[in-house]
DNA sequence: ATAGGTGCAAAGCATTTGCCGCGGT
DNA sequence: ACCGCGGCAAATGCTTTGCACCTAT
């Protein structure tokens, strides 16, 4: 069946192939904000004939394409997610490497204001918290995730 | 005579040598966010013998000590800034990659907030904004699209 | 004296690309 | 049929590192 994505893809205009449409699904099925080592695990456990070079240049083709929007949250990889999640901003767990989304409405508003008083038009803005979890409220506590320490 | 990060560099008790204190002056001169590859070519300016991969080294030491700030302005390269500018933010020129410093005092405190609503300590944010001048250029003297497309 | 710094060239990593057979429209 | 796509491996671009020498403390 096709992906929300695919449909994204043909609306563009994008030709579609086996290996565009697997990578389409496996990102109309994300939730997080994946690197393209872990699309191209994600794409080849549904067909194992995907080379990671195509995963690069679908990734970079979808994103010209306004489909994908790629982060770097400070890893050495950049990250994507599909752009149909709307306005958003992160909050990089610095300890998981996890990455909460959240909204700030008027934030827009009030930085559009201050580039035009410098004289720019505002295009676009990147703005991302680092922070921890706080441990106010201890409770049964999971495994930490382990995680390489970025480097 | 001793630079004003080469003070800063003793006071954190960085062993000190000809190099390092030839890019302690560089960068005590620096009024803009320079790659490594600038900074190297500025330093072999004063000092012929030294080679990048020590300018790489040093900048990177001299981050984890807390001198130097590291960015990632979209570019390909990081660029660094010495950290006694003190706490702000930046606006990127899209057209000429020219960065604008700004400040923003009550952000923080809002995005503290913010990373606390959703369980997070804040430890450090990042903001930036892409725009491009303003054409609406009043009267006579519009000042004409730079093109120079670097630093 | 000696722990640590430096230069050089090679290695590492993420990402891109040349070549060329293959597949979609 | 035709143009673009995908696989593979080699190339790239930035950054790090191994090794052998050198220097600041």
């Amino acid at each position: 069946m096709e992906s929300r994505i695919e449909r994204l893809c043909v609306e563009r205009g994008v030709k579609m192939t086996g290996q565009r449409r697997v990578i389409a699904r496996v990102l109309s099925d994300t939730e997080d904000h994946p690197d393209v080592e872990e699309l191209y695990r994600r794409a080849t456990r549904l067909d194992s004939h995907i080379s990671i070079a195509t995963v690069y240049r679908t990734v970079r083709l979808f994103e010209e394409k306004g489909i994908l929007e790629r982060h770097d949250f400070g890893g050495t990889r950049a990250r994507y997610e599909p752009s149909e999640h709307g306005h958003h901003h992160h909050l990089i767990d610095i300890e998981t490497g996890k990455v909460i989304e959240f909204q700030d409405a008027e934030h827009e508003d009030l930085m559009r204001v201050v580039a035009s008083r410098l004289g720019f038009e505002l295009v676009s803005l990147r703005l991302e918290l680092f922070g921890r979890k706080q441990k106010s409220a201890p409770r049964g506590r999971a495994a930490p995730p382990a995680r390489k320490p970025s480097k």
